[in-house]
DNA sequence: TGCATAGTTGCATGATAACACATCTATGCG
DNA sequence: CGCATAGATGTGTTATCATGCAACTATGCA
């Protein structure tokens, strides 16, 4: 519903930012949907920051988000041409470093500690919270 | 030889921006070369302004640029498969109010004036130049 | 040798964007 | 009802970027 008044230079822009491509790598890798929290703990970056970048990517028309009692799950906008060809060009990227590599490992690993399919649990990483219990 | 030590966020980066995007989807759509001052007759946008964007594009890994004595002609770099994929998503975006098929348009009939399929006139848009006839 | 011209670049400015810190909202559970 | 927690957001700071003006380089031609 975002896609049709969002400018081309506008999806660019969403994907200019080192920190938003690892996260629509993720979810156009795994086909996956995420909630913030397994994004935490997959990218290993403050819950704020990724809150914002999640925004900004929703606004660019690139994510959609469902709300699911107190968890948002977030996936990638399917169905649109141009879309389609970016992820792909995503999929394309090399992995300079191996570090989308160990961002797919977390991703995995903590997909595993999901119950019946929803994420039941928060933030593991506790000093990336934003209120660290200390 | 500058694709190899450009991020990928780079990438988008230089695609962030209407102008350059208006750049390269000419070069993708045409699959032709062409000299800053039929790039300027085909945009309308200031001599220095296009080249600084050139120069951007160039520095991403997007654009090659080759001098022939006054003129020095810009054409994508092909055969990265990324890259390719990223041509061919600026050419499947949508044509938002067919300003870029104007932008194609003057391109063509700006083609037109080449000799032996060269460049040999300046700015024909006089008052894009840098330094106005006046 | 000198001028016209294709293209580049230094500089100042206004706009935008990322970040961290803290706060605020919303939902589930006891 | 009240607390814990998933997530969103206001704010100040800093860095980056696009632009216009003007000056500069480089090449061809008379």
């Amino acid at each position: 519903m975002h896609t049709i008044n969002v400018q081309p230079h506008e999806i660019f822009q969403a994907l200019a930012d080192p920190t938003r491509i690892r996260i629509v790598r993720l979810l156009a890798e795994t086909g996956e949907e995420a909630c913030l929290c397994e994004l935490v703990d997959s990218l290993l970056e403050p819950q704020y920051k990724l809150s914002r970048h999640v925004k900004i990517l929703r606004q660019a028309g690139l994510l959609s988000a469902e709300k699911d009692g107190r968890w948002v799950y977030h996936r990638l906008v399917r169905g649109v041409p141009y879309l389609e060809l970016a992820y792909d060009m995503l999929r394309a990227l090399p992995d300079v470093g191996g570090l989308f590599a160990q961002d797919l490992h977390r991703f995995r690993e903590r997909m595993c500690l999901r119950e019946g399919g929803r994420c039941r649990i928060g933030i593991q990483t506790a000093s990336l919270a934003a209120v660290e219990g200390e």
